[in-house]
DNA sequence: ACCAATCTGGTAGTGACTATCACCAAGGTA
DNA sequence: TACCTTGGTGATAGTCACTACCAGATTGGT
């Protein structure tokens, strides 16, 4: 059965993967990044050099590498088409982030977002992935891709709302994970585009801004 | 005269920094970033590449090194106050672009737009400036530093701003610069906040209904 | 037992970037 | 003229991220 080979395979190689990146996002926390090579990496992941490159492209994605892009990107495809854009995408976001934030690898998200704001290269790659997120999202929205000009407000609607997202993100990590996500991502496109966009949601009704009851100040 | 001679070392400075970044743009554009080393780089403006590292810190700066950044800043402090956030950051942002294009460097600016866009590496390091560009900008804002819960929705308000502006100049460079960017930049403006931006105020009192200010002090 | 695909490791490379050294041109002083 | 400081420049050697290219080991299927 090759489904059940490379599914065991799968399975070998998510396992290592997860276990060099723990590793490394470790490392570059305790003696900061550019301090820690990717063979100090490798050592203490127990592999060699060219092992920890099969697995992440660059360096940078040792601490970037995730599986949550298409998450959102489903979701917005799963928004009512008849709302306005802004909402349409922020209420995805928002959802997006209940469902991340609640899981058990919360810390381990904490970590690797201290280490995107605070390290240049890393900010700027992550910077870099938000935008090829933004393309899904326009991808996922799938409003008149003929017309130039309305896939540019596309473009434009949904570039602002990624942008509102990131600045609640990074005021979430730099709260060390103590306010709930989704109300500042709330707050943000409040913030961006007016009350009547960033309204959490009549519309979706997953949850309020409690998820994990003790978590608030 | 120690100041009639640091002008003079300035001026030579600024020269083969122009040079060198001229050659560098070129060259990159006729092979490729990847494709041309710093070396080569060197070569073509006939200095060494020692010298290319003395003007630019990285190679990445060879094409996003600009003094751009501070005019937006500067326009943005002298914004009449009382506007709406979206609207004071984004008239700025529509006036610094139609100083910047206006100029006899439009050409120069496109090739490195070309560039920036294209060029993985480039374009990330580019996000990053403009986020470097975010926080002048909220510094340039001055709204109640103080507290931290405006500050927040100043930071939320500046990167949505800056997403709508990098979408309308992404727009303007794959259109070669024939369309006006002032209004390109209009136009995303308004797909991502509303008709209202240009002529009233969309939003935005400092503390609107939905904004959920428990997680203060 | 045998084959094929995959994972892994080692050995050079290339190229970006840094640290350290010496050289040289310009201006001021004796 | 000789001397000295200052700032731009160049060469050498090194670190490190990353990339072929090649060899061994493991696993699944026959």
């Amino acid at each position: 059965m090759p489904d059940q080979r490379s599914r065991l395979r799968d399975q070998r190689r998510a396992d290592t993967q997860r276990a060099i990146q723990a590793q490394a996002v470790r490392l570059f926390s305790e003696r900061g990044y550019d301090a820690t090579t990717v063979h100090d990496v490798a050592e203490a992941a127990g592999v060699s050099p060219m092992t920890v490159y099969r697995h992440f492209p660059t360096k940078e994605d040792l601490v970037l590498l995730d599986d949550r892009g298409q998450l959102v990107a489903e979701r917005i495809a799963a928004a009512p088409a008849a709302q306005p854009l802004v909402r349409r995408i922020g209420g995805a976001l928002i959802e997006s982030a209940a469902a991340l934030t609640g899981g058990s690898h919360r810390d381990f998200l904490l970590a690797r977002l201290r280490l995107m704001i605070s390290t240049p290269a890393l900010r700027a790659k992550h910077l870099d992935n938000q935008y090829a997120l933004q393309q899904a999202i326009v991808a996922a929205v799938g409003d008149d891709a003929a017309d130039p000009d309305s896939a540019f407000r596309v473009q434009a609607a949904a570039s602002a709302c990624l942008a509102a997202l990131h600045t609640a993100v990074v005021r979430w990590a730099e709260d060390d994970g103590r306010t709930d996500l989704p109300a500042l991502i709330s707050t943000a496109l409040t913030a961006a585009f007016g009350d009547d966009v960033g309204g959490r949601a009549p519309t979706h009704r997953t949850d309020g801004p409690t998820t994990r009851s003790g978590q608030g100040p």
